[in-house]
DNA sequence: CGAGATTCATGTGAAGTATACCTTTAGGCTTAA
DNA sequence: AAGCCTAAAGGTATACTTCACATGAATCTCGTA
């Protein structure tokens, strides 16, 4: 028998997972604990749907991972089961925060065509265009009514604007024979005062806030989850207990928590070890801090990765605060060094600023009198990962 | 000494430009009756 | 004559640039005590 075969047959014996599926994030259990008010709200908002009645839009707001997503698309699929021989109701689910996919009015409307069963070129036509062929599909579907969940919604607004919201509310008037429900699922309970009068009067008909779960909740959540997916034994209540005690601290996220779960999982797996250790969940911890951010560094273009360089080997100098003048002069010289063409200092500010609501940086609007007013930019991620960081940039960058 | 004017370096908004891509249209070519 | 292909024309979204004005506290100015 080969090395190899010895590895391969290992892995089944070793694993300690009964269905790994379980704590994956999109995995949606029968039961969703402490959710039950919120999921009843919920549903009795969109009931009316069963008889093909348009209901009131509905706007979801909590912080990430309170089960918004997870309650929308539990209510809806209840809601598909009983309708499904009449086929009054379709549902579609839209995440508008991924860039390059639905970020913009344009794309957001292109994805739901596609999903629809349309097609739409990803650019040369008007929007408008894309709102008549979006119409003609939802005029020519069975369905009486449309669903449309949009998660994220904040996101498309921030960087889109309301009138994104008014059109999609105001398309139902020039609907005959289907009817939109949009449902809104924000991460900023301060959404509401981004929208105007118009757009907030035809969005939130209905409101729903989803609390934070505290750490007996996700405790509860866990061992429901983890009972699942483990095997016997391999996970005590103690590492049960530290994983809610890290999400709590994050604002009651139970998604990480789940996360921070199967990462230990895996980890302790990769070392044949038969328990899940304390040591897995903070090693855990750090994985997925570390993947989340490099994966963003990653796949950012090469102009975004050399803003950042720069400000990595700004850090590392360390002569006091940076500000956005001392990153572009060395942005300019990092371009020259790499042969690529540089950015005006305009964008290059829309960069940083970009950075900051990706949370990688924290800048902050100051102003040094005399001296001017700039951004001062600190490095929000910690330094075993800048160096990681670096190191990909490293390759990508072909210094 | 202190109120108000000045100043700096960038923030920020709006408008313009380049690029890549789309649809429509007209002309040229092929094909088949 | 009908059908098909191709290229040009006219149009758009997006990423970026250019232009112009806004900011806000350290610093300067100058009148006053």
């Amino acid at each position: 028998m080969s090395k190899l075969d010895k590895i391969f047959d290992s892995v089944g014996k070793r694993s300690l997972f009964k269905e790994k599926k379980i704590l994956q994030s999109n995995y949606s259990p029968e039961d969703i604990p402490h959710r039950d008010k919120q999921i009843e709200q919920v549903a009795s908002v969109l009931a009316p749907c069963l008889l093909g009645e348009k209901t009131s839009n509905l706007f979801i707001y909590g912080k990430t991972g309170t089960g918004k997503t997870l309650s929308v698309q539990h209510v809806t699929n209840e809601l598909l089961k009983r309708a499904n021989e009449e086929k009054i109701l379709r549902v579609e689910y839209l995440n508008c925060k991924l860039k390059k996919v639905a970020d913009t009015e344009y794309r957001i409307l292109a994805e739901l065509i596609k999903k629809m069963g349309g097609s739409v070129p990803a650019t040369g036509l008007p929007t408008d265009q894309v709102y008549l062929k979006f119409l003609e599909i939802l005029e020519k579907s069975d369905e009486k009514l449309l669903i449309l969940v949009l998660d994220e919604i904040d996101q498309a607004v921030k960087k889109i604007s309301d009138e994104f919201l008014y059109n999609l509310t105001r398309i139902n008037s020039e609907l005959n024979n289907t009817q939109i429900i949009v449902v809104g699922i924000s991460n900023d309970l301060r959404f509401l005062d981004m929208i105007d009068q118009r757009g907030r009067r035809s969005l939130s008909e209905e409101e729903i806030v989803f609390p934070p779960y505290n750490a007996l909740q996700l405790q509860e959540i866990l061992r429901m989850r983890s009972d699942g997916a483990f095997k016997d034994k391999v996970v005590s209540d103690g590492v049960i207990a530290k994983c809610a005690a890290f999400a709590a601290r994050e604002h009651g996220d139970a998604r990480r928590a789940l996360d921070l779960l199967r990462v230990a999982g895996e980890l302790a797996e990769r070392e044949a070890n038969p328990k899940i250790e304390m040591k897995h969940i903070d090693n855990a911890n750090d994985k997925i801090e570390r993947d989340k951010i490099l994966d963003i560094i990653e796949t950012e273009p090469k102009q975004f990765q050399l803003v950042l360089y720069s400000i990595f080997e700004l850090t590392s100098k360390d002569d006091g605060g940076i500000y956005t003048g001392d990153v572009y002069m060395h942005y300019q010289e990092l371009c020259k060094r790499v042969n690529i063409d540089c950015l005006t200092q305009r964008r290059v500010g829309d960069i940083i600023a970009e950075f900051d609501m990706l949370g990688i940086i924290n800048a902050r609007v100051i102003s040094k009198g005399r001296h001017g007013r700039m951004r001062e930019i600190k490095l929000a991620i910690p330094e075993s990962i800048v160096e990681r960081a670096k190191g990909i940039l490293d390759g990508a960058l072909e210094f």
